[in-house]
DNA sequence: ATAAAACCTGTAGTTACTACAGGATCAAGT
DNA sequence: ACTTGATCCTGTAGTAACTACAGGTTTTAT
């Protein structure tokens, strides 16, 4: 089915998504990944279908998904029914997470903004900044 | 000079503090904390000057330090003069990691709260989100 | 004295890659 | 056909900051 103008060497693949050859090799070895054909003398020859499942593989670490969350939605990606569903779900919990990891980050950004302003007002000896931290 | 009453044993050290008992072992390897004096039996003595700093490490941790700027940070604590800008700067870089980490991930947020929103005007056999993702 | 709890060391696993070493193969030019 | 340089192959080890064993010793409480 896939034959014609449709060959591409692990290298190429790379150059094209943007995803290093040895990150590629690394998909393949966690099943993320198809395993392609290879030539007799045993490079990997890719075709445009892996081209499209390694580009939505980077979109979604891009997103910050997980390497199984990426699994399951390519498991998702076939089975039909349901599947939207799921996929809506699994985008869901993983909103969540970012959102969360903000939270944290933010609570991060003003606990440093303070110590740092602690910094202007300061003319003692001691760093202000040790003497909260090392309390 | 610490001697009286002042003797803990790793699992007391990780009570008061909130860090495991393998991690203060594991921070004791990095050469972070520093070494405790030993039992007869080998077993680790530590002291309230071991509890202040794990509490600080604890703390910067927290703050989202990497191990290294903590270990830079507890240098700086004994050498006296221009350390307190050095701590400063130390602190005012590792803000602007925080932010950028911040920008990052309400980049994500945005894109999989729009993934998200396409899934409800959604009536298509199709998964909406696969589609944007696997194009 | 005995038994349970806590401790000891060293090693391997986690995540998502990245970076070798030491070869083999491929593609292009002559 | 031959050579050369680029690319590719495998397998392993390293990264950050822990966590979790296994298999044994010590401490503590009864």
């Amino acid at each position: 089915m896939t034959e014609l103008g449709n060959r591409y060497s692990r290298g190429q693949l790379a150059k094209s998504t943007g995803v290093k050859g040895e990150t590629i090799r690394y998909y393949e070895n966690c099943g993320l990944l198809d395993a392609p054909a290879r030539s007799a003398g045993g490079h990997r020859i890719y075709t445009k279908d892996h081209l499209r499942q390694l580009k939505f593989i980077r979109r979604c670490r891009e997103l910050g998904f997980t390497i199984s969350e990426i699994d399951g939605l390519l498991g998702l990606a076939d089975a039909q029914e349901k599947s939207c569903e799921q996929v809506r779900l699994t985008t869901a919990a993983h909103l969540t997470d970012v959102r969360n990891k903000i939270k944290d980050l933010r609570k991060m950004e003003r606990s440093l903004k303070e110590l740092i302003g602690q910094c202007e007002i300061n003319s003692s000896p001691d760093c202000p900044i040790m003497d909260v931290l090392f309390s």
